[in-house]
DNA sequence: CGTGAATACCTCGTCGCTCAAGGTATATTC
DNA sequence: GAATATACCTTGAGCGACGAGGTATTCACG
């Protein structure tokens, strides 16, 4: 493998975004939880969900998706569709629990970032 | 260094939480456009200000502290109170153009969760 | 007076996770 | 037959949040 790019990022390779962390998994096990999709489905999708807000590459689905079956939230099943194959996944009862878990983690934090961002200009308490 | 615990934390370490990252900046500089602090003080601060969602221990607050001012976004200056030294910081222009930039993707990265978070249930689009 | 808690600063090492870059193969379109 | 789209995959780098630990001073309490 080469990864020898550099002409690309003007200084730095910006390997982790900020806010980013948590976020492909839980979208992730939030579109699987509406219908069974399959990686390739869900890296479009991802995009249209949300707005264009949120971009997810290939290279951050595919690793994602593999662990969140390794570890029992997700299960797959791969189907021939005009001799292409795909790999469908769909949540297990544990992935439901996981996406509670995590939505829940996730309105915390919104929660306390938005009160911490509506603080009165200067109130010096 | 030791750090043997390992009878805190069931398993792991769990060094990277979900839907922090980029959180213990876009704070520490969100306190500071009010007023100048010291780290301290942050750190006690931030739990309030999010009404106690978020806490950040004195080992995120004080590295975050240092490389932010290497950067050139904050500055700081030394006041003894009572025998004892603290540090105060403050904002600087380029801090209050990276707070404005960090709150601004925060804010799209928010929108784009809530969104695909509020997709009506089962949307067979 | 001594002991503990609170104040106030700090550093180090670990570890998970996101990302870009690259790779393979087939189907479709022109 | 060449390019584009579909569909899967892996690797390596790098960032940065975190807990644990460390130092020193002041204050409350008995």
């Amino acid at each position: 493998m080469d990864c020898s790019g550099a002409y690309r990022s003007e200084f730095l390779a910006r390997s982790n975004p900020p806010f980013m962390s948590g976020v492909p998994e839980l979208l992730l096990l939030r579109l699987l939880d509406q219908r069974e999709m399959y990686g390739y489905e869900l890296v479009r999708s991802i995009r249209s969900v949300t707005g264009e807000a949120i971009s997810l590459g290939e290279g951050v689905i595919y690793p994602v998706l593999h662990s969140l079956e390794r570890s029992g939230a997700l299960k797959s099943k791969r189907k021939a569709v005009g001799g292409r194959t795909r790999v469908y996944y769909s949540l297990t009862a544990k992935g439901r629990k996981r996406l509670s878990a995590l939505s829940g983690e996730w309105q915390r934090i919104q929660d306390g970032i938005t009160s911490a961002l509506e603080t009165p200009i200067h109130a010096e308490a």
